[in-house]
DNA sequence: AGGTAATCGAGACGGTACGTCCCGTCTTATC
DNA sequence: GATAAGACGGGACGTACCGTCTCGATTACCT
């Protein structure tokens, strides 16, 4: 059973006849994952309606509903698009300063997550990530841990040349890294700054230096 | 129609005659509270409306809207009455061995996030915080915060006794402890255990540990 | 079997809570109606959406929804606020020339059914109550058996002063009367005009004529 | 968008390169008719779609359009291949007996629209004649002229025959004879019986009696 | 027999309206 | 004056069909 959709008055499972993919039209497409990303950035995920996407791609309503489950998953797919793959594969550089690079990529992630254009649709899928176990794995899959691997990357590699003690648990170093970064941002705990990154990157390497 | 508030769609300011406390009736306070605690284990915070939560107290909509300016904020109330203020003046006990009260207290807290009851309002508040920054401001101050105070409190007391480094940032350290137990919980990217904090305290402590 | 009604996705019974009449908005009432009369001349009744109704109204759509099951049921209200029961407590006029006086009458209502503003919410309402049953029955109690009751007390009038054959079954004679223009109009099997009507009520009273 | 084609919501012309009748499928047109007749049974005409139509028929919904202009049209093609021309050629009956014949005839005209399979499209179709013009003179050329003309014939025998006064319009005799039988039974201003139509023959015939 | 042009089944598409849910405000009668 | 109840104007939901369109896959005529 698919979880968390039984209720009472459960919104019935869409799609029982699935479309066909062949015949898809790209324009329509790309116009709604456009007009999603714009107005998630002009009136927020609460407020964006997929109503309101299908006005602004020019767009039947039935056209998103046929793709996609949820204004989630629309917003999904048109981030990911937007934060290319290539992104990801380029990985932390490696000068063999251990600190030096992770400081410079972390600084370069507060000045992403500060950004407006950037933080607003990511910040919505977080929340609907956090808020629905369903999309959560989606949102994990195709964004979160990719960010993640790239660190954990940098961080074995650092193992290996002698810079981490051998002992360490690499998973659990990058959980050191990311989750107050994490939480400083989604929850507002703190303000995301390169000091605090910083800061953060000399702390953790502490707990890494091998004894 | 009270016309021009603010922007065209703003959520205009509600309760210009701020209401009469002092004949508020406790009855409805405490229906409201408890059919909304009910009704978020139940369907779930997207899906928790006023009216049902109204129907549920056997309450009129307008006694909800006169107290409260958002379903969020009767949660949070509903959750804070709960979560009795008792729980974070304990704070954590402290044995001497920093490491094994750490442990408890994170231990103790797996459990409480594993528990349905308390996870459901708690996630929902925290979801709705990460999504809208005036909540936000309520959440921190009245759940988090404390929260994070406790081990504020136990670090520093640690300091002073020697068992931390003296130039470690306090703050800093539990954000260490407590954003991969965050992020693990709110965004799923892992999965609470004891293992799991026990082996965070190990390694945060490895860093705070005087050189 | 109530026919038409009930398919596979029969439309379910709206209203079980039904609403408190005495809280009724008689502005909203007044206005619904008048707007859905200005709509259904302008669009006709195919295209007449309750939404347009509401549109024009200035008023929700739940508020027509709470109020009435169809759009039949609400132009058959509008219609029988303008054609008011005045009209047809007036009777058909008794000069004891019965030829005259039925001749005068049934022009007035080939006039009647000629001008559009009137025709138009009257063949909608007609078609609607042709098309269900259900509906069939109020048009008929409030529109069309008060139409039809006039020329009764008429004819019965006659047959007393001894001129109708004492035999006839006045019931009948009306269906008569009435039939043929009803046919002519509403299956537009002819042309209704003052020699039509007149020629039917001389052929009509040859038959009703005492022997 | 298929621009300014005449009113902003006009139903435009469909089909201005006429299709190759020589090249139709008789297997979908059949199929089609088919599937309509036993739609408008189960769902009733409002609730008939093309859809549904071309779905049962196993048929793209193209080829409805391209053959037909709406559902009615499709639907009175439906009905005509069912009530053949052939009932319409045979006539009334003449025995010489002009009231026999006029009785049985429509006592088996008040079971043929008794019976549930033939009064349903028949019905709908009527309806939808009522309340479209354009349709409606489709309806009367191809069902309801055939079907009074054959009174007509019958009649203007009788009169020949001197059993009907020279001076009656027989055109206005067929109308007074089956206009109440119209009226009862579209507008269901009463049942339809044997003992009804033996009454109405009788009494139309006294009208028509040569003086 | 091969080419080719139209019909065919299928169904995606831009739209409109549906009937429902809930919002936040308001009105009414009760306590 | 706070309350229970709920009608109100409004906005969005997710669905059903509309009539048009585009896609191969047939099909039937014409070289």
């Amino acid at each position: 059973m698919p979880s968390a959709s039984s209720g009472p008055s459960a919104p019935r499972a869409r799609e029982f006849r699935t479309p066909d993919a062949s015949r898809r039209s790209e324009r329509s497409r790309r116009a709604i994952l456009d007009a999603s990303m714009e107005l998630v950035g002009e009136v927020g995920y609460n407020k964006l309606t997929i109503e309101a996407v299908a006005a602004r791609a020019g767009v039947g309503k039935q056209t998103i509903y046929r793709w996609w489950p949820s204004k989630a998953a629309v917003l999904l797919d048109a981030f990911t698009t937007v934060v290319t793959n290539a992104e990801y594969e380029a990985g932390i550089p490696d000068t063999g300063d251990l600190e030096a690079d992770l400081k410079q990529v972390l600084r370069a992630t507060v000045d992403e997550f500060t950004d407006a254009s950037f933080e607003a649709p990511y910040r919505a899928l977080a929340v609907a990530g956090a808020a629905d176990e369903e999309l959560s794995k989606e949102f994990l899959e195709r964004l979160m841990e990719p960010g993640m691997e790239v660190y954990t990357r940098r961080l074995r590699s650092a193992q290996e040349a002698g810079q981490i003690a051998e002992d360490i648990d690499i998973g659990l170093a990058v959980e050191m890294l990311l989750g107050p970064f994490q939480q400083r941002w989604l929850q507002r705990t703190g303000t995301l700054t390169h000091e605090f990154t910083d800061a953060l990157v000399e702390l953790v390497l502490r707990g890494l230096a091998p004894r």
